[in-house]
DNA sequence: TCGTTTTATTGAACGATGTTCAATTAATAC
DNA sequence: GTATTAATTGAACATCGTTCAATAAAACGA
């Protein structure tokens, strides 16, 4: 069979890329090979790599799309209050959330590794900036120590400290095992973050 | 060639399992092959599998031994000071200074996925609780609302936080680019956790 | 010391993987 | 209607994890 015409590039890597997306979510990572993508979409191994360099370049594309719909699904949570702290415990919440619901495809973005030597593309990038700065803008004035150290600092150590907890948790690593007790450590992180200094019986 | 003797049934899964770590080190996962554990020990592929079961279980057993260097680790740095709260500091600083001196050994540790069903050692499961111990005791009594939620579940979100400043800033996965700069992260952090929180400029 | 048993080790084999590419065939352009 | 272009195939190659019958050396019993 030579030209079909049944889909366009731009259609075909959609294509893949969903299917792709459906592999990694029911059966894990390692059940996605360029195989079984083809075999899944009706087309042969060497039609994808029209589309794609090669595995990891696929992975890659896939995980933009993955960093995409968190962000979107963040800065859903992030218009549903007015207060910022509030919002910052919903986008904690929201994270955590998106890490239960697409466990397998939200890992493969954090432990996939890029070869030596390539940078992560600029929309990724794009989007990862895009998550610190709703933190940083959340950011209470007064909120640990922050006339000391700049307000980036603060956010990435926050967001990073949210992510540990979520990838320990998702990752079964961590000892705790119900939705709730992982909710209550982002609780913690976010009561030291968020807390005024001076008052310390805000709510005991 | 039949029976060799050159090593005895312990000795061989020494030398392999220290092979795999330095392969690990320098080239990364990926390169961490049966046939080059093989190859490099001296020995064919099909004797390997008198030591370990299969690939999944040389790299949960080399694990291991990475968990138990880790640990081994901190608890040095653990003895290293009376004040419990520079203790947690320097138990931190520990923890990222382990994570950028090995760390393709010790991303794997948290990157490997166990197959289903299947739970981690018992001895990785001991030596990551003495890890988490070992936090809980160095926490202030006063730390973070602590009279509200009990020390385990504060000790587990601070080394969860750590652990994920950690893992982004050794996988690349955050801008921050020096040292120093993840590290101020881990201050940043460990202020929050540690300083009281009626004095608000100890040293700014 | 010799013959038997035990066991460590080999090496070839199998199926699956990523990747390449000449051949083919359909769509497009002229 | 022919020539050009480009998408698609399918076979090929190297490498991977894993298995296992064959083999040879060690250990054992007499």
């Amino acid at each position: 069979m030579g030209r079909r015409n049944d889909h366009t590039r731009e259609e075909l890597r959609d294509l893949a890329l969903r299917t792709a997306a459906s592999i990694v979510e029911t059966a894990g990572p390692s059940a996605l090979t360029m195989r079984e993508v083809a075999r899944r979409i009706g087309y042969t191994v060497g039609a994808l790599y029209h589309s794609f360099a090669n595995l990891d370049d696929l992975i890659v594309q896939l995980n933009e799309r993955t960093v995409f719909e968190l962000r979107q699904a963040l800065e859903n949570v992030n218009r549903q209050s007015n207060d910022a702290g509030q919002r910052l415990r919903l986008l904690a919440a929201a994270y955590l959330g998106f890490a239960l619901l697409h466990t397998h495809r939200w890992r493969l973005v954090f432990e996939h590794r890029l070869p030596v030597g390539q940078a992560a593309p600029k929309s990724y990038r794009s989007h990862t900036a895009a998550l610190f700065e709703m933190v940083q803008e959340n950011l209470p004035t007064n909120s640990c120590g922050r006339q000391r150290v700049n307000a980036p600092v603060v956010a990435t150590a926050l967001w990073s400290s949210v992510h540990g907890i979520c990838m320990l948790a998702v990752s079964g690593k961590l000892q705790v095992g119900t939705t709730a007790s992982v909710q209550k450590l982002l609780d913690v992180l976010l009561d030291c973050f968020l807390e005024p200094r001076t008052s310390r019986s805000k709510r005991g």
